[in-house]
DNA sequence: GTGGTCTAGACCACC
DNA sequence: GTGGTCTAGACCACA
């Protein structure tokens, strides 16, 4: 798996997983892999894969069962949509227009551009 | 000077040039402050300021005269705006889309959106 | 180790890791020590030492895991190998055949000379 | 003029001096401009060319008539030329060599490519 | 005055 | 442990 040397690792697994859940690949009660699993297979650090774990248990996206493993909730998939959106239309989107604005791009060209995608 | 303290302030520094010149608050062969100079004047260490200087030397936005200071290169606009509309039509622009996608936002929601800002 | 005082000791440090990188003692995805280890096994700060890195991770030279340190990337005995031959063909023969010119210097007495050495 | 802004100024305008004695652009009596009308000519503080003048004058290659102005010796070409010849062979040649063979290019290569110059 | 470089020491996020 | 950033203060060559 490859990453992104800007960002936190341990954030772009939880985008990973939230982004997994949000597509449908992953359904609440899915277990996903031990941190152990995870780490080996994507070339991380076991220790930062659990940090990843431990926030997305915070969030109520995944919960634990003791020597069993993790799990996706009921809510998740409610829980990332609500929280993505609401974090998308308030501040992801006006910056994206902002910046659109100052380079000169008109709404046309830019949904133009976004149909290619 | 107030700085957004989850990027770098000598990146700050060099987005804030960046934007004067394609205001046009900066024009070519404008000399701009001297490291301690500006530094003084936005509370910030000279040499923080001379990392900005220096980068933007290397990006072809100012260029150096030995003993006399930094100065705003003719090709200086042309070079930000190009830099600028490329990363944003290359990088910003798919992430939006793809993230507007995977939250069952249409297009025409985020254009409507999009005409209130 | 030793350096020349007439040129930025991070210069130097960028030297001896392409010359190391050339020669072959370094390979691609060999580990390069950490700016502090490096810099207590030469005797120069760490700032000194992170600013070679630095720039030689913006040449393509090396690459950052983080929190692991820095590696030889695939590319760089090619990156470097073709950085030193663009400039030895373009810049330091013109300047040395010129200046030779200049002194009354023949090629025949050049390549006497050269093969001195 | 243009000037490298890897190199001091005064040692540029030093090189174009003997240079130009050199070349026989400038013999032996012949007046070189004021301080004053070589900066303005060049765009350089004339603080700078006295400094060049300083160390020429030093070097014997030109001399000061009080009053008068800055003329070039009777040795200047021979001192220029001896000191010059002398640390192109032992350095500069040297270097070159080392430098060609480090990057694999023969002395067939190196002669090919002077060839044109 | 200008920038360029270096040191020393600090704090931070991340692995 | 790793690098990234910032500060403070110093020295230097150069204009």
């Amino acid at each position: 798996m490859e990453f992104d040397s800007n960002k936190a690792i341990y954030l772009q697994i939880m985008d990973g997983i939230c982004n997994r859940v949000l597509s449908g690949d992953l359904k609440a009660e899915d277990r996903i892999p031990s941190v152990r699993e995870y780490g080996a297979e994507i070339g991380v650090n076991p220790n930062t894969v659990a940090r990843s774990y431990e926030k997305l248990s915070e969030a109520g996206v995944i919960y634990n069962k003791r020597g069993i493993g993790y799990f996706i909730t009921a809510e998740a998939k409610e829980i990332i949509a609500q929280e993505a959106k609401k974090q998308f239309l308030e501040e992801e989107l006006p910056k994206f227009t902002e910046r659109a604005k100052l380079l000169g791009l008109s709404l046309e060209e830019i949904t133009t551009e976004m149909k290619k995608h």
